[in-house]
DNA sequence: CGATCGTTTGATCCGCATCAAGATAGGTGG
DNA sequence: CCACCTATCTTGATGCGGATCAAACGATCG
């Protein structure tokens, strides 16, 4: 409910508004709405009725679902240009499946969903960047499960790391963790005692981490080393050793055969 | 290529293509092709050009990722009216991550991925056909990393033997395994042996598993231990204790505080 | 009837979780 | 500026679940 007017430079340097024309940019200001959440408070919870979309305009925001038990499982945390979009809803009718909670101070644009519903399908390129995000989103999800059977944590550190620090344009050399410890290690699936553990033993792959602040020593080392089908520009691909390897195997599930 | 005339029935069966008008069904008709591939059987593999989507008509394809040190991974198991569609596609243009291979006799309707393209944006409930089917992959990828990082062995194996059960309408006192349990072991991310080690535990909650006979002696029981968050009829759902725990947490990401 | 595939069972090991103290840092009030 | 407090992180000791290595077992098949 802030300022209107400097948000609304804000929404069209968002991917998912960049191309409408004056028209519909007038049409989405009716609708747009601004929302301001401090750290450590709850945007929705799981179960709670899906009124409207979220894009992230400054800040952090985690997403995490609590199982039985009562662990927190943090499933993404998501910063500028992001969209909390629970690719659930389309199915379980308007309600959340995750909980979203700020991590710091946090603005958001909201957009009604009732009216994203009605507009998806007039504006083709609406819904053209919802299936290229919920692609994205299936995409996410089936690394992040590849990651977790195949990496250590040595190695879901590194690339996490990795990853951050090119996501948010940080300088390789020496760079600050935007979030605490303890919401990192959460974010990998692992506890706090081990993820502290872990930084001191990547010393050897060229990654130095004393308190908050980071530094890839050796750039190339490290990103060997970090996981071994991503790099640092981009997500983990498809190798031509992978695909060989799968041309040589037969019908066994665990190593491929020769 | 065989039967063309038999299998244009079943076209229709499947949910994707049950809503045509008798001219788009003629339409697709003339680009629908038939596939047959046999045990163990090659459909694609990571990196392959991307050329047609299949539905599977009959039969089980396996598709998984090889990672570099050669480990499969299983990712799924499409069977009966299920698609084989990469959402990565979708972003790394018309190259397939994952390697799909038969693990049964295996029959499929292959549509050209170009006439998918161009009919996307004519057909209105093919678009929404695909942005369902994507927000269920990602969804189905949420729920799998997230009952990795929860549930122990055995959980995981009567959670699927549960799924298994349900989705194929067998008898749930008593059916046969339809897929070698090192397949199981591998798409539950486990090793056969500690697969193999954890059935007979799981006669305490009464599931009795003899070869590949299985049979669940106290539905209810089975149900209750099986998965807190998963009931037989419907995957994970949201409990409000779930929802009652998140609000009462503050800030810690280990355990919801009181 | 040996050969191969799929599975079981046994023995051992390792990574990470867990429990339990300390240590450091950031913030507040005196 | 310091004393105190709490949040966050580090370090140590221990245990467990599942991976790994190894061998035997049972079925199916040529």
């Amino acid at each position: 409910m802030s300022d209107v007017k400097i948000s609304s430079n804000v929404i069209w340097t968002l991917p998912f508004f960049s191309k409408l024309n004056d028209v519909e940019k007038a049409e989405l200001l009716k609708v747009a709405n601004f929302r301001h959440v401090k750290r450590g408070e709850t945007l929705f919870l799981q179960g709670d009725r899906l009124t409207h979309f979220y894009w992230v305009c400054s800040g952090a925001i985690r997403q995490f679902r609590v199982t039985p038990d009562g662990r927190e499982l943090t499933g993404a945390i998501r910063t500028e240009g992001d969209v909390l979009y629970d690719p659930d809803a389309r199915q379980r009718e308007q309600h959340h499946a995750m909980n979203a909670r700020a991590v710091q101070e946090t603005s958001l644009l909201a957009i009604p969903a009732s009216w994203i519903d009605e507009h998806i399908k007039l504006w083709p390129h609406l819904a053209d960047h919802f299936m290229t995000l919920l692609a994205g989103r299936a995409q996410e999800a089936l690394i992040d499960t590849e990651h977790q059977a195949t990496m250590n944590a040595a190695q879901l550190v590194s690339c996490f790391l990795q990853k951050l620090c090119v996501l948010h344009h940080f300088d390789p050399h020496g760079f600050e963790l935007p979030y605490s410890k303890s919401l990192i290690a959460s974010r990998l699936g692992m506890e706090l005692e081990t993820f502290s553990r872990t930084l001191p033993k990547l010393r050897e792959v060229g990654i130095t981490v004393t308190g908050k602040h980071v530094a890839f020593d050796n750039i190339s080392l490290a990103q060997s080393h970090a996981c071994n089908a991503c790099t640092v520009t981009e997500e983990c691909l498809t190798h031509a050793a992978m695909q060989e390897m799968a041309t040589r195997s037969v019908g066994n599930y665990k190593k491929s055969g020769q």
